[in-house]
DNA sequence: CGAAGACTTGATGCCGATCAACAGGGGTGG
DNA sequence: CCACCCCTGTTGATCGGCATCAAGTCTTCG
């Protein structure tokens, strides 16, 4: 089977062989987790990241209230437990949304990575940034947007996401999520998202049914959340030439 | 004079001398900035990163409603617009909060640098997720922690990361930031940071006078805050080899 | 010395939280 | 196969934390 590293990867920049080959030996082996199954618990000791081979699973810490932040989703081709490059213990739990498949690599295979393909290392930095600045613009929606725009912002988000991975996806696709999981990824009570489902319909910018959800507006729903549109504007010029 | 980049590193693992030099020679240009001078605006076309040299900055994002979010704030060491690496235009605005020297650096150095020092360019990435984790606290905090718990967050935060620039700094320390910028730091308005800073003295966890604040019980605050102290996790055991 | 910015404090209002009740549905065990 | 139950979604009523508006003081700097 096809590296899934690779694959994202090669979304971005051409992938030599020498290259292609460096990321499939990394996936060797695999992992399978159940829906709802934590692959890794907050302050667990982590020694080894993972590669997310198929299904979506998603990462979120407990305040000591008990409330729940979810801070990211992850899909295929997505490095999960990256923070073990940093830290002892992991900083956040990564729990299955659907069935997963996962492969397990060891951080010095990273710093192999390093030595033998500095173009995909610089790689690496660079894709850190693109999540950095998904994060950004998540802690600005939190903290300055109001409800329904960020539940707008999560559906164009979720929505663009999920059709990078599927090109068949059109306006109509499943988010996979309860009202309760939106509330906790965007700071909000499971009950006022409903709220804002509703208004966001009755506005005409979405239908609903049964999980499915259909955009009818797109450039009004980006609009109600604020989104832009980042891939748009990638450049990896920089790069060093490939191994 | 030394590279305050090498400095920044050197914090977290011994350099040989070749890495010492190769960052040395990252920060031959200097640019000063006035307080108040913005170094690169959203959505400016960027072509190059920084290094800040000397005093503190902030990035941060205006929102369509005019309301400002402010993202990070940036000491001497940090890397300025690394999302250059990624990116176009700048997704932030980055501004000096007092008289400010930069260092620029093309992005092709960076190339270089994975090339030639195969350590360092682990070293970045580790350093990232650092820095990714700090933001996902932050999300934490404005999306679920009340107003409270993030002004008391934000003042231990701040003064840890202070410290670690100036040994001297004790429990007495100067903010340097309005109530208008803890504010929208924090995702609230600057009256009830106002309000939120005269109950954490109420409360004893501190004192203020003229723009300078003392922590007068540290664990209290750190409780009220919801701190999680993440540089004692710290580990690098995985970096190659230095070269 | 005047003006603009920062800080402070009170009064009021609203967005989203909380509490509560019920409907539908899918899985499980009897 | 059915009964039950837990999870999810839905809707209404009420509450509260933080925003907003307003007015005044203090500080700083030109």
């Amino acid at each position: 089977m096809a590296s899934c590293l690779a694959e994202r990867l090669g979304d971005l920049i051409d992938l030599s062989g020498n290259e292609r080959a460096a990321l499939d030996k990394l996936e060797q082996r695999e992992r399978t987790l159940r829906r709802g199954a934590v692959l890794l618990r907050e302050n667990d000791k982590m020694s080894e990241l993972f590669v997310l081979k198929r299904g979506t699973m998603m990462s979120y810490v407990i305040l000591p209230d008990g409330s729940r932040q979810i801070l990211r989703f992850l899909f295929r081709g997505d490095l999960i437990a990256m923070a073990s490059l940093a830290y002892r213990s992991s900083p956040e739990t990564v729990m299955a949304l659907t069935e997963c498949a996962v492969a397990p690599l060891e951080r010095v295979s990273v710093a192999d990575l390093t030595i033998e393909h500095p173009r995909l290392a610089a790689l690496l930095i660079a894709v850190d940034q693109t999540e950095r600045v998904a994060l950004t613009d998540r802690l600005a929606g939190i903290g300055r947007a109001t409800a329904k725009a960020r539940v707008a912002a999560l559906l164009i988000t979720m929505r663009n996401r999920l059709r990078m991975l599927d090109a068949t996806i059109g306006d109509t696709f499943t988010l996979g999520l309860t009202q309760e999981e939106i509330g906790d990824a965007t700071g909000l009570t499971a009950v006022h998202v409903n709220r804002m489902l509703r208004q966001l319909e009755e506005d005409g910018l979405i239908a609903r049914e049964g999980g499915r959800f259909t955009v009818l507006n797109e450039a009004g729903l980006a609009r109600t959340g604020h989104h832009v549109e980042r891939a748009a504007g990638l450049e990896l010029g920089w790069l060093p030439d490939a191994r």
